[in-house]
DNA sequence: ATTAATTTTTAGACTACCCTAAAAGTAGTG
DNA sequence: CACTACTTTTAGGGTAGTCTAAAAATTAAT
């Protein structure tokens, strides 16, 4: 049984290295967690010790198979009731981040899946972020968006993961439905915008947001 | 801030007076929290400091008013979340108690007050025990059941809670009626019944059921 | 490539909470 | 009142987690 100081520092070892590989360094897990750097080479210690890190002195750590599990699961938690906080009991989205932050580390499998049925299993929390299911898949595991592809690639519009009108009715002037093909003529590193070919005919330039609420196959 | 140790403290205290005055001695808090005797008199020293118990050596320990506030915050929670478990994500009365032992720690008046109003402000936990409300009375708060006093009490019946004609037969045959007066002569912890002396004259042994279902003053 | 700046680790100490073993206090009994 | 049984407290120590200050290692810079 982990306690909770050991569970956030998986928590913040996890969200380190989604954004950066390799930024999970002693100074910024301290900072994360607003400690200091000692404590947590003392604890690096401890969670490799017990086989959650793989650590080796003055490098940055990474999680084990287990350390990520745990780390996946706390973030389920964590998701799933901010969206409950929003949804059912009507906070409002910016309200609701510490008190998740206490809730994330109750533990009860039983209860987290009931409350992942409660909610309809949902796959986005208040904030847009993806909740990942009770096998820690997040919910775009094995579907592509259009903006992880390389320019000179051609793909075939399989889905949409913003769901609401507006992005529709944008995709429905732009003549792309489903099973449209896309081409990848350029794609721009500096703003992650892409010049594409629609159905081989119609170019046009869409933006970073567009590409990545694309999925493609 | 209480922490999670120092607030079990609190509730076991809570739970030991309700029963039976006097009774939060030492050795009965170690045995409720599955601790050792030495640690309990540590913890009472530091939770006398901190203005949540009235401690004196060798002696019973009780809650000042700011404990009794704390405690019965936490059995507020606790019972609410009891009932959320079972009302909304339909989890078995009897799973319910170690996950709301958890969340019952969770710190949010805002979230305690919204899950009060999503559950529809109810007066009753899934096992029939009472929710106090925000202000921390207890739903027959103004009005005294004979369960709630302590031995060697003497008080008189002003009413009942259950008006079932079963219930209402059942203290006719035992000579109670409006305006009895009853001496408890003793409170026994194991099962909450009693032996009381009716109108100082007939002596009985009451159920906590039937304890629970007098007013008394 | 040696020095300087920065990062990380070690050493030693603190608090919260727990324990065991022994001492001290309280109560019951003849 | 003394003796025994029991309860409670003290004394001393352990672990988890934190800190500061100093030492060691790494990285950057001249």
């Amino acid at each position: 049984m982990l306690s909770l100081t050991e569970e956030n520092y998986l928590k913040a070892i996890f969200s380190l290295n989604r954004e950066v590989a390799e930024s999970a360094t002693t100074n910024a897990i301290a900072e994360k967690l607003d400690t200091k750097a000692s404590s947590v080479t003392d604890m690096m210690k401890r969670l490799s010790k017990k086989d959650l890190v793989n650590y080796q002195k003055y490098q940055a750590v990474s999680l084990t198979k287990k350390g990520k599990e745990v780390a996946i699961s706390i973030i389920r938690k964590h998701r799933l009731w901010e969206l409950f906080l929003v949804e059912k009991l009507h906070f409002k989205w910016d309200e609701v981040h510490d008190i998740a932050e206490q809730l994330e580390h109750i533990k009860s499998t039983q209860l987290t899946d009931r409350l992942d049925a409660f909610l309809g299993f949902p796959d986005q929390d208040p904030h847009g972020d993806p909740i990942p299911n009770k096998e820690g898949q997040f919910p775009e595991d094995g579907r592509t968006t259009l903006s992880e592809l390389n320019q000179k690639t051609s793909c075939k519009v399989v889905g949409v993961k913003d769901h609401s009108s507006s992005f529709l009715s944008y995709l429905e002037s732009m003549d792309i439905e489903l099973n449209t093909i896309i081409q990848i003529k350029t794609h721009h590193a500096f703003d992650s915008s892409m010049e594409i070919l629609i159905e081989g005919k119609k170019e046009a330039h869409i933006s970073k947001e567009v590409a990545q609420n694309l999925y493609v196959e």
